[in-house]
DNA sequence: GAGTGATCTGAACGCCCGTTCAGTTCAAGG
DNA sequence: CCTTGAACTGAACGGGCGTTCAGATCACTC
């Protein structure tokens, strides 16, 4: 028996990266089966592979598209001209990014080592793309004098560490308000550079 | 055949859980064997039950030593009475110490997932007692005037992802040596707090 | 209303898993 | 020299893994 009602194509698809993400996100990649994914879409483990060539490449897809978005979403912010505004933009926009999507963020972080080296280079090179927006956003501030750090790598590393720790703790309906958490890693973030 | 030359349950025991320590922390506790451990060592899988209870009892037992020596040797640091003071001695210390022991670092942050509830709780406790420790660092700092920090706990938080985030890019032999990073480190936790 | 093709099932493939255990080996104690 | 027992092997247990595929189902087209 298959198919009770219509055509399902663009829905088990959907739900097959749905179910992925949030199984991968609480259990990890290596723990979870693709029949655990079936049973939460509501399908036998072999329809899945009418939707991904295989379990790798489902993770693979997941990882890239949140980076990509990350990506889109980042260039699509306004960029004021002052660095030490440029900064606190950058700050609020990567905390409020994250704190919305904890699953993407808690897999995007663990499941590198479980990529294939080809997949783990892609991957690499979009993070690395990341960064490097806000290390020119530090590389600015030195230069207009406005920026104190004995190094600009180093700081990338420590505020991105910092900013996207909060979606480790954050909880939704919590003691504060996520615009709040974001200014206040914000303000962190701009003491932190000695702006 | 068995025991080629002489008693190895003193040598056998701990290659187990170095050998243990170094694939959980590459591959992940999941994607991990105990037929891979076991090869690691130069044994049978079933040999290891003379040394582990079970898997999950090994994971537990390489998180709970890190973090008893990491109490432990937070314990033994020396305290400065001033609070900046205190919190460059715990910055340094906390970089240092983390950048020593990078296995031990993956490990005890990517796998709290793969702990039976119990043993989370166990781990989340005498986590959260280190933690303890910096945010006593951070009130004593705000009551004495010297810190700003809208809200401790948030910063706790943040300065520990940004610390800990030190062992994640560092490389033996890189760029900077590691007395120099945890300098740095230390100077950037101490401006973010504003003192 | 017959035929088509997208969608899914259910069984199978070979393989690896964590764990147990009867039996083997061999250094050391009496 | 014989016995003991710690240390280990090698095979087995039941079960789950990722993936494949022939066949069933059924909304849709003509």
């Amino acid at each position: 028996m298959a198919r009770k009602t219509g055509s399902h194509a663009d829905i088990t698809g959907p739900r097959l990266r749905s179910a992925a993400r949030a199984l991968f996100a609480r259990h990890g990649y290596a723990a979870v089966s693709m029949r655990q994914i079936a049973a939460e879409v509501g399908v036998q483990a072999g329809a899945l592979y009418l939707y991904t060539t295989d379990k790798q490449t489902l993770l693979f897809d997941l990882m890239k598209e949140h980076l990509d978005d990350l990506l889109t979403a980042l260039a699509a912010q306004v960029c004021p001209a002052d660095p030490s505004a440029r900064l606190a933009a950058f700050a609020r926009f990567h905390v409020g990014y994250h704190l919305d999507r904890p699953a993407e963020v808690f897999i995007a972080y663990m499941e590198l080592r479980n990529l294939t080296p080809e997949n783990f280079a892609a991957i690499e090179r979009l993070r690395h793309r990341y960064e490097d927006a806000l290390q020119a956003i530090l590389a600015e501030g030195v230069a207009a004098g406005v920026f104190r750090l004995p190094d600009p790598r180093l700081a990338t590393m420590a505020l991105i560490a910092m900013l996207t720790g909060a979606s480790q703790w954050y909880r939704e309906g919590g003691r504060l308000p996520r615009e709040k958490v974001a200014e206040i890693y914000a303000e962190m973030a701009l003491r932190a550079v000695g702006a």
